[in-house]
DNA sequence: CATGAATGAGAATTCATTCAT
DNA sequence: GATGAATGAATTCTCATTCAT
């Protein structure tokens, strides 16, 4: 009982936060705002954490795993590895536009001074796939980093201006987003075809 | 002559405050700090701007202003129009990293709610030379502004993440950008070759 | 069997407490840091004592009882009653440099505002011991009240310094304290001699 | 003008705090309620002072001037050295009568672990006095150190207790500080008379 | 014009104490 | 009897901004 409801408070506060965070920054969320937006005293939020910083941590933390669950389950089955590739980007967007706040902490947000840079896996994942697409000839041969990154850009591009900018007045948010990662994966490819 | 002095003064702030936000943060800029830097009193700070968010204000302005002097003199010269469209993007991702806070507000940072969309002419440039590109069947024949967006996008993506994680393990920050940039092109191209 | 341990619990708060009290003052040792130090919950001292302050109190209270003890067998035998005083005196300094902490809640620590002085059974024992000298005409006529707060005072000077300045370059710990008790007691003798 | 109006604020300062910090000690005096008791903002304090503590250094370093100047003061003309000495035994025990907190934080309070042990210029004061009632041989041939030690500590027991036990029913302030001083030196005569 | 003293709101954090469980 | 979540006041300190000089 006692152990479930200081759960649910600690899950309460982080909800808070990462809505909070994403709203205002770090620096301009204060610990007495947030008690009021949950609904608690102030007081209360240190005894699930130790400090603002760490309620900023948890909340990457957090995303990250998010992030990553999501890029696996996407990884799942199929033949063709471009395929995947062209999959991965897409759940890769697709979960930035679900989750924007996660997204916007995990890549977005610059981290309060001496956050370590969090070695991420989502990178990794997306490496692995264009490794193996290089390896099977299926991509032209080239630095895998380069090539992984440079998609990692592109599909950060999107989903970033997506959610920093949901008024801009977009020419068909699945159009821009098909075209992104289509040029991003056939600048790789062997025989480009589009 | 007096004239003179001020406005050296009201640039002296300029350049101090551009740094030190740069360095430091919007938040974690006092006016304490710039006066120090600069070597006058704080309270001078508002002989030249009402308060601190003026300040930040006007170094934003001021980099619009060199954001669009730096894509149009890129499109200056060059009968190639692809190659003017390779050049504008390259130097839309040299002005982020070079004028990285200026970079976030515009296009990074959320807007407090009821901002309005800045219809921002980076873009518009940038739409006009890919339309031109489309004009003259260089690029497919498309819709002018899923390509604009896409291309937007793809090197907002790059300068976006370079300015937010420093201290990834970038592969050759120049590799990736050139990478990055020449898919979201060839994407473009009639008969793509790169 | 209860009551035991209700009253081993209490012994624990109160060993703790007097150390931590020493170690801190009053006003830097939380309930929580004690509790820490125990091995119980906070909310735990409050079943046992009515707030801080009590904890406080008691300490004192036992350190007296504790000191009187020790001064009232040491008493015990001798006809002289000059011997009586000196040895009094030496176990007076002695009691304090082997219960240091004792020493220093009964006689060296500020009280926290509000204390009432409390009426010292130690003192009482030394008055008597020297009422007795002068009754007897060993010592010079003077005012009993004077010449206990004067040994007092000079046995208390060793004493606490010894215990807050342990590592001041003291010229031989037993050659000072003898030299401050003959030198106080002698300072009261009829004839004087030493 | 300015400058002065400014030297005067400090001195306010100094002397509020001095005053709240006697009666109540480090920790229980608020920059508010200093700022109160001043007149100004507690913002105003660090105008002057970094922080708490540095106002409370600045008092007890300032204490510790007018410390040995008071001794120093006291040693000034008389041919007789005892008396010089009597002299300095009295100037001590007043000055850590009307500077209990400098006093309680250079004689009383512990050390936090590691501080190094001062050796005090007024103990090396009191030592020459006392070699030189040696060396003239008004005082008993003896280890130098011993004698100086041992009033020493006798001065320190009656100031510590005034200072930590004023409500103590005290047979005359003035008359056991006489007699613990005439104990002492008298202790360390040649020909002890008195 | 420029200074810098002053303000007052607000930041993070700690803590003794209470009380439902 | 014991726990520990919660409170609310208090703490030190920072900062943008104002204004008399």
């Amino acid at each position: 009982m006692r152990e479930k409801y200081r759960e649910e408070l600690r899950r309460t506060i982080l909800d808070a936060a990462r809505e909070a965070f994403a709203e205002h920054g770090f620096e301009n969320v204060s610990m007495r705002m947030l008690a009021e937006r949950i609904g608690c005293s102030h007081g209360a939020l240190y005894l699930h954490f130790r400090d603002k910083r760490e309620i900023f941590d948890a909340i990457v933390e957090e995303s990250f795993e998010q992030f990553t669950a999501a890029l696996r389950s996407s990884k799942a089955r199929s033949g063709d590895p471009v395929r995947w590739v062209r999959r991965a980007a897409r759940a890769y967007v697709e979960f930035g536009l679900e989750n924007p706040h996660a997204y916007e902490f995990a890549f977005v947000l610059r981290r309060p001074p001496g956050s370590p840079t969090q070695p991420h896996s989502a990178y990794g994942l997306m490496r692995a796939l264009i490794k193996r697409c290089i390896d099977e000839k299926r991509f032209r041969a080239m630095d895998v980093d380069v090539a992984s990154q440079a998609l990692w850009s592109a599909v950060h591009g999107i989903t970033a201006l997506l959610i920093a900018r949901p008024d801009f007045p977009w020419a068909g948010r699945d159009a821009v987003i098909r075209r992104v990662i289509d040029s991003a994966i056939g600048g790789l490819l062997r025989r480009p075809s589009s």
